[in-house]
DNA sequence: GTTAACGGGATTGTCGACAATGTTGAGTGC
DNA sequence: GCACTCAACATTGTCGACAATCCCGTTAAC
């Protein structure tokens, strides 16, 4: 279910931003937005009228974001009956990790190959930043989410392959995130995966490809591995788990 | 341009399927195959009324069709102007084919670890069709187009990794067949094609994962020189280049 | 000759209304 | 009590109309 405070799509994302898109596209944005953070709980219905009314538009541009979020897959619909929020199991969660050890692994060795050197200082800076920040506080949700995800990020678009970047940083991510949220799997291990990201941009400044793809791929399977573990005793078909 | 006998969206796909699907979808999947087939010129700009007109419906199916399109990336909207069939570069497809590498060759090895001895099997039968086929006439065409993908599909469905599954087989596939037909680079090597599936095939069986992930991603990245060499002497960045 | 304002035409965005389809629940027969 | 029928309701699909915006050729000013 959505929170109280709704209607006004118009103020959707804090920036002044000029405002020539289109009702369709914020609220596609604002539906992919409570889908991913799981404001609409995965698996339900998605009514026209309902979210219509609550956003105080028209059934027109609901509907054209609805089919932009069918379009990515965020949303199933059958013809003439309505349209869900997908479904979530854990089994597509640890898809996904395989999914990522494949992409991330080669988007780290092209980042080896490509990524010019001024880059790969940036990356170097952002890890120093990061230790002092852990070694400061033991508060360590900002260095894994924001953090986290910023090195990736950074590495993946170091890649200079477009495809990979747009996959990755477009869609994949939106929906680890959104896997995240469901499980509440923010992995435990901030060490560990600190050791593993120095590991790994070094061997992106030596320009070594072949050990910056298995570090990388290693990684991820560690943290797929950590999911795994913690989620041991439950049945993967399941859709929702409790931590 | 589209070809000249259009409108009846309804008589799309040959199958008698029931005519449950809406207008919307139909002309979806219409106008992305248009699009993967080359028959809607890339860049060309996509304009409502002409469409509408051209297929006899009216704007609001057809936007909803454009609107998914455009989740899937096959088409760029600019508000208040208008939507563009995407365009296509000769780095874009390689950089496909460096994601493909990735994934197949983690599709390959999930694979090689966890596909069904029935279905191996009847990949090996698979392979012995092709092989006759290659035999009896020297018409590499069936082989080349159908057959390749046959194999690739089998394997990745074989993974058992629904993600992987639904990128490679959905979304990414449609790419590589329209940069296909956009460059005409259907490859030129089908002997030596056939011996490494054959030896892909055979790792599988053999359940060793490491071989044929390996044996996969020198498949694919050997595709790809190809069609690099094919096109060295042209610039990468442009849209157009004949064979 | 070049540039800037302007207005007509075309295209996109939004809306409300109507038709088509699916869903639900009361009622009936067994 | 259970299964089936059918009709009222709700939701989805489609359409045409109107408003907002952009594009482009013309005109005018410098």
């Amino acid at each position: 279910m959505l929170s109280a405070n709704e209607k006004a799509v118009n103020d959707a994302t804090g920036e002044p931003q000029q405002d020539s898109r289109t009702i369709a596209d914020r609220v596609f944005e604002v539906l992919q937005d409570a889908i991913v953070k799981g404001d609409i709980e995965p698996g339900s219905k998605i009514t026209e009228p309902g979210l219509a009314k609550q956003y105080g538009i028209s059934r027109g541009p609901l509907r054209e974001a609805i089919r932009r979020l069918e379009g990515r897959r965020l949303v199933t619909r059958i013809p003439h009956v309505g349209a869900r929020v997908v479904a979530l199991s854990l089994k597509e969660l640890l898809d996904l990790y395989d999914v990522r050890e494949a992409m991330e692994g080669m988007a780290c060795r092209l980042a080896a190959r490509s990524m010019p050197i001024a880059e790969i200082e940036q990356l170097k800076g952002l890890l120093a930043y990061h230790e002092a920040q852990a070694e400061l506080q033991d508060n360590v949700a900002y260095y894994q989410e924001g953090g986290d995800l910023d090195l990736h990020y950074r590495i993946i678009r170091g890649s200079g392959n477009e495809k990979l970047t747009e996959l990755l940083c477009g869609d994949l991510y939106y929906l680890v995130r959104m896997y995240r949220y469901r499980f509440s799997a923010t992995q435990g291990r901030p060490k560990q995966a600190f050791k593993e990201h120095y590991r790994i941009v070094d061997a992106i400044e030596q320009r070594d490809e072949e050990l910056a793809e298995m570090l990388m791929r290693r990684h991820i399977r560690a943290s797929r591995q950590n999911i795994e573990a913690r989620f041991s005793e439950a049945d993967p078909a399941d859709e929702v788990i409790k931590p």
